[in-house]
DNA sequence: ACATAGACCTGTTGGC
DNA sequence: TGCCAACAGGTCTATG
């Protein structure tokens, strides 16, 4: 499911009802996620007060008053969905039984927040992550140590995009995959942003800079093209495919604005382009792209 | 140091 | 309709 627009998403929806809120209670109902469960998972989180939720690449991090973090990652399916209880006859809609009570069948784990908000972490895959790690050991986390920049954020700019890929000998497509290039970037966003681009997967990561190791105009449009996908996809409150949800179950609507993902055989969005997008393998991932007007 | 393949899971889809 | 292979938004781990 998520990559950064769908991540930052679900911060926008939990930040309300998270930051500033107690855990009240914690309910582990099943720990074999990616990597177990923390030991004594719920009881390190019961009465600590979350102070901030951040999100750094494709993680969530919640600061907690007793100086830990939780680190939470929704792999591939995983998505939080918020209730918020209004006493003990329910919600209006719970009443008039619009909302389901009890459990399903991949909630993995719930927050009842002092907030009221009961948070529901569900992922039928099971390749998302909760970890606790204390604060003075997060940079040096090996989860987080390695990652690159921010591609919002201003220190991210065709320099430093040259820089990092200038050795690389791979394509254009599996570098901006990796997370120690730009970290949040997951398939169907690469794919955008290189279509905006207009530059080829294929590419070589290294064509971005000059021998010198100076950007070229690619390595401009491309920093852009990322920046600007990302905004509107954020805007749009993520995409949803499959799994993606918003906290509070509506959909995002940004896989209507997709140019190139999913949409193989279909005329290529470029304007007086005329090509077609094709679907290819790279690295076993789809990549969706136009071979006449990228480059 | 770098690059690629395999692994982890469950659910959905498309072809025969 | 049923069955099975292929595929899905990620990324760690092992191997060359």
């Amino acid at each position: 499911m998520p990559e950064l627009p769908e991540v930052e998403t679900v911060r926008r929806g939990l930040a309300p009802v998270m930051e500033g809120a107690r855990f009240v209670e914690v309910e582990a109902r099943r720990g074999d996620l990616r990597w177990p469960l923390p030991e004594d998972f719920a009881a390190r989180l019961r009465g600590q007060t979350v102070l901030k939720l951040r999100r750094r690449a494709k993680y969530l991090l919640a600061d907690l008053s007793g100086g830990e973090v939780l680190l939470m990652h929704l792999g591939m399916s995983g998505s939080f969905r918020v209730n918020h209880d209004r006493g003990r006859s329910g919600s209006p809609r719970k009443r008039l039984g619009l909302e389901p009570s009890g459990p399903g069948l991949h909630d993995h784990v719930v927050f009842h927040m002092s907030s009221g908000a009961t948070i529901t972490f569900n992922d039928p895959r099971r390749f998302g992550s909760m970890l606790l790690i204390d604060r003075s050991e997060l940079e040096n986390h090996r989860l987080l140590a390695e990652l690159g920049s921010e591609p919002l954020a201003r220190s991210f700019d065709a320099a430093s995009l040259a820089r990092a890929c200038q050795h690389k000998e791979t394509s254009l497509k599996t570098a901006l995959l990796d997370q120690s290039v730009v970290a949040g970037l997951g398939n169907i966003y690469v794919c955008e942003a290189l279509h905006r681009a207009e530059l080829s997967p294929t590419r070589k990561a290294s064509t971005l800079a000059r021998r010198s190791g100076a950007p070229t105009a690619r390595a401009e449009r491309l920093v852009s093209a990322i920046k600007e996908v990302l905004a509107a996809a954020i805007k749009a409150g993520g995409s949803s495919l499959r799994d993606h949800r918003r906290t509070n179950g509506d959909l995002g609507y940004f896989q209507h604005h997709f140019r190139a993902y999913d949409r193989a055989g279909e005329p290529c969005p470029t304007p007086s382009c005329g090509g077609t997008i094709r679907r290819i393998s790279q690295n076993g991932r789809s990549t969706f792209f136009c071979p006449r007007c990228q480059k």
